[in-house]
DNA sequence: ATGTTC
């Protein structure tokens, strides 16, 4: 058995809260995640909550939180997050570490150059307005009719890189505005594009020790941003003509059955195609750089998923079989038959997971962490991590920053030890790893 | 995360 904490539907709670963590980092969640997760048991609709062992603080359900809905339950921006569609990348190069090792330094010149990276930062890439609406519309089967699609992946991605039920009539016009100039670039903050190598691998895996790989973990940028702000706003102001009652201010939602919920979601739908076709157009950038460096290696796309997205499924809760409306924010979606991409913090291994198919990964409604998870503020870790500290955690691995700062609030020390979040799911028998991936280059957005 | 004020 594996083991969970578990906090049984008290006072206003609607729900247990389950949350799926070692004994050992339970002790390093914050008190106010936890609060957060046990507040979202108490939004009228929603049938179950459940925590990742990254769980830490956010804005209304914590990061690392799992909200299912039943069916005219409450829908609610705030419990996908900001950066709708933020999500991972794998890529395989087949290249050896050997073949790699003289070009690294080279290698992180040109990413440096080459991806368009950094806060506010524009797109190479000029899109007209039509083609933009096609794309966040359709996703990577658009950029495909563009002629912008280099290989038949969409198997390899969650929903085939295509989210249902997007429409981009519900998409405010700033919203098109920003993300118009920002399709094709990395951003910042805690995104990044890595070379990695692969030092533990399950004989059983895809993966050969000592394999190169690439990952890229990045999101919807201003545009899921601006999305996620202008239907916050528009729930404030249905809170009355809906007669809901949202505990926190930041859980404010709207019901599923009211048009304002549904343009959510093709909104939401539109910044999840614009994710996924970000990542793709990312990874052709990354082929140009490749087809210069190492013009014997091919990059293959492993897998891309989501860990903020809310999206119809079906569970057993409470016994019951039913359509739901999950939200994971800072969580993975892991069925049977998918790998998950857990990324570690800047100097970290990043693991690739895939499910326990216990009975836990039925009650965590099949989820798993997304990353280290933070223990402290981007300002608490600016204040209280030294220049020297930051530097030696990194060890040896090549760090750049596209902005030019000094990194520290994404620094190693600023976040769990991913190890023990790997740990974690293990013990919980959520999911185990089948390949450690060991960072040798990472440009940081 | 973010044209750094959710």
């Amino acid at each position: 058995m594996g083991i969970y904490y578990n906090f049984p539907a008290e006072d206003d709670m609607n729900c247990p809260v389950k949350l799926f963590t070692s004994h050992r980092i339970y002790q390093e969640i914050e008190r106010e995640a936890l609060n957060q997760l046990l507040t979202a048991a108490t939004v009228p609709g929603v049938l179950a909550v459940v925590g990742m062992p990254d769980l830490h603080q956010g804005y209304g359900l914590p990061i690392g939180g799992v909200m299912a809905s039943e069916e005219g339950g409450p829908i609610s921006p705030g419990a996908v997050g900001f950066d709708i569609n933020c999500g991972v990348r794998l890529l395989k190069t087949g290249l050896t570490l050997e073949e790699l090792n003289n070009l690294s330094n080279n290698l992180l010149q040109e990413l440096r150059k080459r991806i368009p990276a950094g806060l506010g930062k524009s797109s190479s890439l000029k899109f007209s307005e039509s083609e933009f609406k096609q794309i966040i519309t359709q996703g990577l089967p658009a950029l495909a009719q563009l002629n912008l699609l280099d290989e038949v992946i969409l198997s390899r991605c969650e929903d085939q890189g295509s989210f249902p039920g997007a429409d981009s009539s519900a998409v405010s016009k700033k919203a098109i505005n920003r993300g118009i100039t920002q399709l094709n670039t990395l951003g910042s903050g805690n995104h990044f594009l890595e070379v990695q190598q692969v030092v533990n691998s399950q004989p059983e895996s895809d993966f050969k020790q000592g394999e190169v790989v690439v990952m890229l973990h990045t999101g919807s940028r201003g545009f899921g941003h601006q999305i996620c702000k202008d239907y916050l706003k528009l729930a404030e102001k249905c809170q009355q003509k809906y007669n809901l009652s949202f505990p926190v201010k930041n859980l404010a939602h709207f019901p599923l059955n009211s048009p304002e919920g549904q343009d959510y979601l093709a909104a939401m739908g539109c910044a999840a195609n614009f994710a996924y076709a970000n990542r793709e157009l990312l990874t052709q950038r990354l082929r140009e750089i490749w087809r210069d460096l190492f013009p014997q290696s091919e990059l293959k796309l492993y897998y891309d998923h989501t860990h903020n997205i809310a999206r119809w499924e079906t569970h057993i809760i409470a016994g019951q079989e039913q359509r739901v409306l999950v939200h994971r924010k800072g969580a993975t979606r892991l069925s049977n038959d998918t790998p998950a991409l857990i990324p570690g913090s800047m100097g970290t291994s990043s693991y690739v997971v895939k499910s326990l198919n216990s009975e836990n990964t039925a009650l965590a409604l099949q989820s798993t962490a997304h990353g280290a998870g933070r223990k402290m503020s981007r300002t608490q870790a600016k204040k209280s991590i030294t220049q020297e500290q930051h530097r030696s955690s990194l060890g040896e691995v090549k760090a750049v920053s596209s902005s030019g700062g000094n990194m520290l609030d994404e620094s190693p020390l600023a976040y769990k030890d991913i190890s023990l979040v790997i740990d974690s799911l293990q013990e919980s028998q959520l999911a185990h790893p089948i390949a450690r991936l060991k960072p040798l280059v990472v440009l940081k957005g």
